[in-house]
DNA sequence: GTCTATAGGGGGATAGAC
DNA sequence: GTCTATCCCCCTATAGAC
């Protein structure tokens, strides 16, 4: 029951102390705002175990950065290439994963769409996110979808958008939100697990024939 | 026909040409990233200016969040409290200004979301958001369509967030985007060109009885 | 108002003891 | 593997000449 380390689970490894708080310090305040001496005192480490572990900041935020990434892609990497569900069935469990996951980790859709503006070839190069998307079986079921017609006019690429923007953006801009309109965050909370029934739904309307 | 400084109108003033360094640099690095010797280099300027006139690098950039805001949310009081549009006029001049907008100053939407985030407080106490949106012709406009009845459920909080995710979030995701579609810039801005029509049609369907 | 020169502090990284 | 002490560069801000 040894990890590969041979340590005991319920301590981390000074590793895993470093990159549990460097994660946490990364995603609130993104890479330029974080020195190496906040992530030392949230892991209760000493500063110079960092250089010793990981060589560099920067070096340690790319790494933290692609495990997020692709922490983040693998729900839909899990959606998408299920075997057993429909289409529709995907976008239900899409919407709820997403809006599950989000709301534990606020912080990431903004890393990630930060990162990735920094610095989008690194990223694109090291993630099979085309892989993901394009020879799924949802494409395939999308494929599919398009050719039987009895649907408005579908871009798929506008329809990924649409999904997609819905799902997260809420997220990104609740700061905004909350300021404009005083939700407090019991109420955000509410509306978001409303909208993991109402996604699929709206999706739907929008692309049925009038 | 001189300005108040009593500069001439064809090149700007020392105070503007920082200015305007810093709104390009921050808004493309943010805070923390930005070196005051990028504004100086930027700008074409002494560094030592940037202190001569903004005092801080801080207080510069408050200056600079506080106009990007301002500005940004100057569309949004244009259309909301225009007194001869419909409320779905409204809808489609929101989709068209805010998308040529965005187009133009594709930094600002990311720059802003995480301004908010970092300072939530500061920025909400000086800018008059709610009163934009809670007390303009929109607001009145929606809160008429609500008692008509012949529509579908609408929660107004779930609609503004539907209507703004929709024009915003393609342009804060797009390097994802583009990474995993393949999309070229040329093709991207076609897409959001079309978004135009589409998404007032589409917030439309969403909103249909079945 | 604009420049040069520099103060002063902070932050990433490492040497070397334990 | 972990710690203390420190190096050294870089960055913001300012003093002071012009």
């Amino acid at each position: 029951m040894a990890t590969s380390k041979g340590k005991k689970q319920l301590d981390q490894s000074t590793e895993e102390k470093i990159k549990a708080a460097a994660r946490k310090v990364f995603h609130q305040k993104g890479y330029a705002a974080t020195r190496t001496r906040d992530i030392a005192e949230e892991s209760g480490i000493n500063l110079a175990l960092i250089s010793y572990y990981f060589k560099s900041k920067e070096n340690l935020y790319e790494i933290i950065t692609l495990e997020t990434v692709f922490k983040f892609m693998h729900n839909l990497a899990v959606v998408f290439h299920d075997e057993s569900s429909s289409f529709d069935e995907k976008i239900e469990q899409l919407a709820d994963r997403y809006i599950d996951f989000i709301s534990k980790e606020p912080d990431i859709p903004l890393f990630i769409l930060t990162a990735m503006r920094n610095n989008p070839v690194k990223f694109g190069d090291k993630i099979p996110l085309k892989t993901i998307v394009l020879e799924s079986i949802f494409y395939q079921q999308f494929q599919e979808k398009l050719q039987e017609g009895n649907h408005a006019d579908i871009s798929p690429l506008q329809y990924l958008l649409n999904l997609v923007s819905l799902i997260i953006f809420p997220f990104v801009a609740k700061p905004v939100f909350q300021n404009i309109t005083g939700t407090k965050d019991s109420q955000f909370h509410k509306m978001m697990q409303e909208r993991k029934k109402l996604i699929p739904i709206w999706i739907k309307s929008m692309y049925s024939k009038p």
